[in-house]
DNA sequence: CAAATAAACGGAGGCGCCTCCGATTAAACT
DNA sequence: AGTTTAATCGGAGGCGCCTCCGTTTATTTG
């Protein structure tokens, strides 16, 4: 029966690798992405992969089945906390008022930004060889941001006169501070003043 | 000439690095490039270092103390030929007719480019941490094509309605015929057509 | 449930990276 | 020429990369 769909009950719609894996082979690699979730942050995208497969628990071999590069490990960590950031728009706009819901968002961007910090070469590899990963993820931010805007100020939360851009700019600039000890609070200081800024010339 | 110039005999024309070495440091260090000068184009800058250090017949620790990093041995290599190809320009200005000298100068200018070739990563990482490197290097080389060519076409040995953006373009052109076995053959050839034709319109 | 099979595991092994420091040696000094 | 000094040498050692393949295990089949 090849003439339809093969019929699998998986939805696509989160589109988890289509793959079927075996059980175990599934529950290694969602640990493996775990922990570089957990690891890439903290130490870099360059930290040993070894490590990583200790901490997984999993031999080296498994990670490199799973992973054969370096940069498809950091891609697919890279494409799912994209995921859960766009998602987190949507969930935060759902249990909090607009206005707190824009600011928390942007706080937990600046931590998503912060992530991508020290892995400048990998990623710019990355970059330069599947540059659409970019322009799809650069367009779910900006979506996700374009509606946390637009219903809080549509409700009256914050001022009506700055659109998306701007506030995008306003993000990118952050991004460009030198790097630092206190990069990270500094970037929340200035989420802060952000905020300030978009409540009170309502 | 001013006041000022600190009088060395070293002219700085060629731009050798001015730290003063001792006698077998400097050895070495010369050794090392000239080895990585032929090894680079054949095996591709990821080539093991300790081949190269092996190769010129010193330690590793040796090849590490002159060159910290890969990257700098790349930057290094990439610079002297440069400035090689700049000097053959003048080199070939004098020992031949015009037209056959801005022959073998785009020859040799494609052989250069064939060692570019699979540098691309550290390549790349030069590229955007030391750009100036670039700009610099790609004016010298339009000022020896320049040359050439005004030399070729005022003496009448090629045509006049091409100017030097054309023919540089002709030759990014080269640049970009995908890898294969036959890449090198296959510019050559362009390059016969090329003059060929700059002879046949004069 | 047992046997068969295909898939996944995982670590040993070979290689390259890079650092560190005792041995070597060029150059300066007497 | 002999001594001193400071620069340089160079390889051992520790670590990570990645591959390869014998062993283990989930899943299918009877």
């Amino acid at each position: 029966m090849d003439s339809a769909e093969p019929k699998t009950t998986e939805t696509a719609a989160t589109a988890a690798e289509p793959t079927k894996l075996r059980a175990d082979a599934r529950r290694n690699r969602d640990k493996l992405i775990e922990v570089a979730a957990v690891v890439f942050p903290q130490k870099g995208v360059e930290t040993s992969l070894e490590d990583i497969a200790r901490q997984a628990g999993v031999g080296i071999g498994t990670l490199y089945r799973h992973f054969p590069t370096r940069e498809h490990l950091v891609e697919v960590v890279y494409r799912r906390e994209l995921e859960s950031l766009a998602a987190a728009a949507r969930e935060l706009a759902e249990k909090h008022s607009p206005d707190v819901a824009l600011e928390e968002w942007m706080r937990r961007f600046v931590g998503y930004i912060a992530t991508k910090r020290g892995m400048s070469n990998s990623l710019r590899i990355l970059m330069t060889s599947n540059s659409s990963l970019f322009a799809e993820g650069f367009g779910n931010m900006r979506g996700a941001l374009d509606s946390l805007l637009k219903t809080a100020s549509q409700q009256g939360y914050i001022r009506s006169d700055m659109d998306t851009a701007d506030v995008m700019h306003a993000l990118a600039s952050i991004y460009s501070i030198p790097d630092s000890p206190e990069w990270r609070d500094r970037s929340l200081r200035l989420i802060g003043l952000l905020m300030d800024g978009l409540r009170a010339g309502k």
